[in-house]
DNA sequence: TACATTATGTTAAAAATGAACAAACCGATA
DNA sequence: TATCGGTTTGTTCATTTTTAACATAATGTA
């Protein structure tokens, strides 16, 4: 019966992510304080849990907070990135075959795209383990150097993978973006596969949010006319918006 | 002020993984004990620790607890097979090209690997990561489906991109072994790419720990023909230790 | 300079914790 | 069944840790 406790207290905590004394009382109101106390103690010792005032936490919750803070110490304009992300859900199709570029706003979207029949393509190793912990879809993954800056796969045989596939929808994204500079980024390799992609792809969107306007990295991949829709924040500079929109290019 | 403070409680709790508040009354002897309570409930604010009784914990040293729990939830014989990566490493030549399984063990002896000039080749997403970590070595990763089992890709395309590339040594690992069947796994597809692998590869070297001795799984993928070095655990068969060697193959 | 804001120190009260001991429980054995 | 050893659990209490509240100092700002 100490087994059961156990196990009842690490189901809990593994749930909530976190328990306090008070809660576990509650779910076991025939034991004591105490034991309660000991039972968190043995967890800790296991490494299930990490034992705070009041309470314990999950070592997975906590796991989970690492990421967190991984993600944003690398990224900035989170909340734009994310409503770029949102937004860009609704213009998937279902069933469609999927490319994601790599990218924190693409990662973000990855992260939101509902769990339906899609089949997604990518080149960005944390693109591709986010989608795996989905139930759905089908990951495909090319294959090449793995560039250690962003983890991704580049080079030729990237390339060459790319020859292979079809891709209805690009969900792609970039480092800079000018009227006059187009579309560019700071690798020579990156800019050769998303400029194969775009090439391919049937309906291309590209995110972008406001910190990328007037920007211009060295190696452009890609110009106006290739794009479908545009997805934007809400910062994202009103005159530009009326300029684009009289290309024919959607902003969304 | 304030914020070199922080920053360098940070340092220091990330450097060590925790702190106490007697460790950080050292380091910044002239502020006192309450100030650093409040530095460090802000810093958890932030998520970059957690506290704890006496002290605080960065979050990022709890988040390897995760990991080594998520890894030993599905491992077992853990100290046989780091043994047997300990071992494996002593017999990597400088500067080849090295393919790496996937599997835990092939997983620890990646963890392990000298940071030396090597390129690696994988088709495993845990492998490819876990190198990533490193500096040195050049990583590529074979493309295809990936297969929400283990992470790793497999599929046609997986192997016509194993045809473009040159294999000096293999890493290999296996789900079953016994002298009549052979090295064995559970899926028709991860066979076939091992199977590819090894025919390619100049050297192969077998990881085995004496879990999977006399098992037979499905899918035969080598024979014993093929395997230059199996690197085994201390409980291994003499029995079978014997035969193997009467057959040529160096047992480490 | 004067004011507001923020940062820090001090203290005392509240609380959480762990240690020690006692009681209950359990299984094995005679 | 009685009894013994071990383990688990409960209770109490002293200790330590934590927090809250207030006072003081530093800092920024008009």
């Amino acid at each position: 019966m100490k087994n059961s406790r156990l196990e009842q207290i690490k189901e809990y905590i593994e749930k909530h992510g976190k328990a306090t004394y008070d809660e576990l009382q509650e779910l076991l109101p025939d034991v004591s304080n105490m034991t309660i106390r000991r039972d968190l103690s043995m967890l800790e010792e296991e490494n299930v849990v990490i034992r705070v005032r009041n309470g314990a936490y999950s070592v997975a919750e906590i796991g989970k907070k690492t990421e967190e803070q991984f993600v944003q110490r690398f990224s900035y304009n989170v909340s734009e990135k994310k409503e770029i992300a949102e937004k860009t859900t609704k213009l998937i199709d279902f069933g469609g075959c999927i490319f994601i570029d790599s990218g924190s706003t693409t990662l973000y979207f990855a992260r939101m795209l509902p769990d339906d029949k899609y089949c997604v393509i990518s080149n960005s190793l944390n693109v591709a383990t986010e989608l795996l912990r989905k139930h759905s879809p089908e990951v495909v993954l090319l294959g090449g150097d793995v560039s250690r800056n962003n983890l991704v796969t580049i080079g030729s045989s990237t390339l060459r993978f790319l020859d292979e596939i079809n891709i209805e929808t690009a969900i792609m994204s970039t480092t800079g973006f000018s009227l006059e500079g187009g579309f560019s980024c700071g690798a020579q390799q990156e800019s050769a596969i998303k400029s194969a992609v775009i090439a391919k792809a049937k309906k291309v969107i590209m995110l972008l949010d406001s910190s990328k306007v007037n920007k211009n990295m060295p190696y452009i991949f890609t110009d106006l006319d290739h794009i479908d829709y545009l997805v934007v924040d809400k910062n994202f500079p009103k005159k530009i918006k009326e300029e684009l929109e009289s290309r024919n290019i959607k902003v969304i």
